[in-house]
DNA sequence: GCGTAGTGTTTCTGAAACCGAAGCACCAGC
DNA sequence: GCTGGTGCTTCGGTTTCAGAAACACTACGC
């Protein structure tokens, strides 16, 4: 299991600590941002989450809870389970841009077409 | 190799094609964040892209380009090499707000430590 | 007490993704 | 013809992920 990125250690492909290394190498593991954008209104349990990835691998999402609890994005409660902290919220802020950016891209492509669309 | 991701396709690990899915998919494959971070101001030839993420597997990065011309995020130019097109530099602009976030990330975790940063 | 149902978590094996170095084909300058 | 620069491909070994099964624990009804 590959150490958790965290600004000021040299993230992984990055020979430097710069913090948006560390952030593209944790934001770039697989499963990783779905689990924040599922968390972003309201905390849920382990196998309710699973539910909402659709069915990821349970050993995955372990290991992805374990590295966000540990980079501070995400942290149990006692009874609602996993949830975002309030660094969390700040980047799944981000992600909304990030979504509402998809709707342009959708829009995109599925107009004017110079590359064509289908497969 | 993968299917591209892409809005109204079902992406990996979702049974839906809503277009935000298909970006999660997407940015979630390793690389690409830094990929798009990296061309964020300019075009760039294969290897100097190459040289730039850190020597990364040339193999995966002519995968990773396949993939973000395919979604219409980065295009060939005829001289300059690999640059972002309007689309792509839209997701970069997100991005940028990421950088920010990881500013202010890696001053929370150099600050207060209820959980710790020395491991 | 005893079984049932619900957690979160762990373990295991095979598949898929990634790495990394080497080498290819091509072109420009000399 | 040689050198040095592209972009790109191939291939064997390593890492990561997938998927199902089972474990430990708790709360409940009985």
């Amino acid at each position: 299991m590959p150490p958790t990125p965290r600004p000021g250690r040299p993230a992984r492909g990055s020979a430097t600590g710069r913090p948006v290394m560390a952030a593209l190498d944790l934001f770039g593991r697989r499963w990783t941002l779905r689990i924040l954008w599922e968390l972003r209104d309201r905390p849920l349990g382990f196998r309710a989450l699973r539910e909402q990835c659709d069915g990821m691998s349970s050993s995955v999402l372990r290991q992805r809870l374990l590295e966000l609890i540990e980079a501070r994005l995400v942290e149990r409660g006692d009874d609602e389970g996993y949830g975002l902290t309030a660094l969390g919220r700040e980047a799944c802020g981000e992600l909304l841009g990030l979504h509402a950016w998809a709707e342009r891209w959708a829009a995109e492509l599925e107009g004017p077409g110079p590359a064509g669309r289908g497969a």
